[in-house]
DNA sequence: AAAAAATTAAAACGTACGTTTGAATGTAGT
DNA sequence: ACTACATTCAAACGTACGTTTTAATTTTTT
């Protein structure tokens, strides 16, 4: 080893995760991530064993803190004495997401722009990052309508179906000239999250 | 000449804005789309010169009628005797989207999903679609400017973007089980419109 | 009907892709 | 030091890509 600052194989997946971002799961090419990332060709399929088994391991590597994260702040929400307000719970879902996709990252928003594509590329990636959320998905579902029981499991899928694509948005937006996030400082996260969730708590409340 | 329903050109324009649609502009070739479109591959490059000015041809066939219907309404509301309503303003921007995008499609929702891909591909096809569709939202952004001076151009350029990603999601999972938009008959439109209108129109007074 | 222009057709161009191979190199464990 | 294993490397594999070329064919014009 020469001196690659990190492991190859992680190497490869954070020169994989910007370029997926940026172009596409079809749109990059294995020659161009390990030019980036400065491995041998062959090491993708080592470590790897296919282009599309490295998106999966790129879409991991994102999604384990994120689901967590969540997770942990809905058991919270559960666990205090009076139920929840929606503001609270889009807060929970909303706040993880911009944290840990604005973290960390020496160029610019490149998680979040990644997670946009995975909700675009075609089948089989885009059931990829489905499964990963499927969870936390199904438990913001279960204390939405607890706390909307007057709403549709149907009206709720779609609201809230709506409201991770705002978030991506707004995520694969950030640091743009009008865009809502501003930078990745503690503060301007908060400012951002605040701002949807006055965006979007009335509509969810139908 | 065979037999072909229509001309060469619009044939080869309907197959790509399907594939596009579904498989991105780096995951859809051109020999993909001569094959459905049953015609010669060299007919691609007579007609249109490069897979991108295909790709332009597409957009802007789709785009016209829907520019030109908004653009319409628009200055219907304007000339209204009172300043039109937020609601109003967003039916307005709405309602012809999924008219158009929903309507002469013999198989699904195509030119919707086509609509989202050039919001996330790279560029320059992010810029061809935005360039086509900058008429209709300055115009909107003006109105919107008009009926809500308390908030900033900033504030209603990024919300007006959320809308539009709103828009292109629900027209990208129309049809599906726990969509928004059932169907495309007017029935189906009206009820997804409003209940769209319902759930944008209170952030949008944020 | 002949000439001119527009369109279609088949084949090949050079390039780049994902993947595989087999040898070279590094890194433990004994 | 030797063995076993893990990793890296350069080179090549077959395939498919966007594009070009040249000729055949159809359509339009005169």
């Amino acid at each position: 080893m020469v001196s690659p600052v990190t492991g190859t194989k992680e190497q490869i997946i954070s020169v994989a995760e910007r370029l997926f971002a940026e172009r596409g799961f079809a749109g990059t090419t294995l020659r161009s991530v390990v030019n980036e990332a400065e491995v041998n060709l062959a090491a993708v399929h080592y470590h790897f064993g296919s282009k599309e088994e490295l998106f999966r391991s790129v879409i991991e590597r994102l999604a384990r803190p994120i689901v967590e994260k969540e997770l942990e702040l809905l058991a919270q929400l559960q666990a205090g004495p009076h139920p929840p307000s929606v503001e609270a719970i889009l807060t929970a879902l909303l706040q993880p997401c911009l944290e840990v996709l604005t973290r960390d990252s020496d160029s610019q928003f490149i998680r979040a722009q990644f997670m946009g594509r995975c909700r675009t590329e075609p089948e089989p990636i885009q059931s990829m990052a489905d499964r990963e959320f499927a969870e936390v998905t199904d438990a913001f579902l279960d204390v939405l309508q607890r706390i909307l029981p007057e709403q549709s499991r149907l009206q709720l899928q779609w609201k809230f179906d709506l409201v991770i694509m705002t978030l991506i948005r707004v995520l694969a937006e950030a640091g743009k000239p009008h865009a809502v996030l501003k930078g990745n400082k503690p503060e301007d996260i908060r400012a951002a999250t605040e701002q949807l969730v006055k965006f979007l708590g009335p509509g969810m409340r139908s």
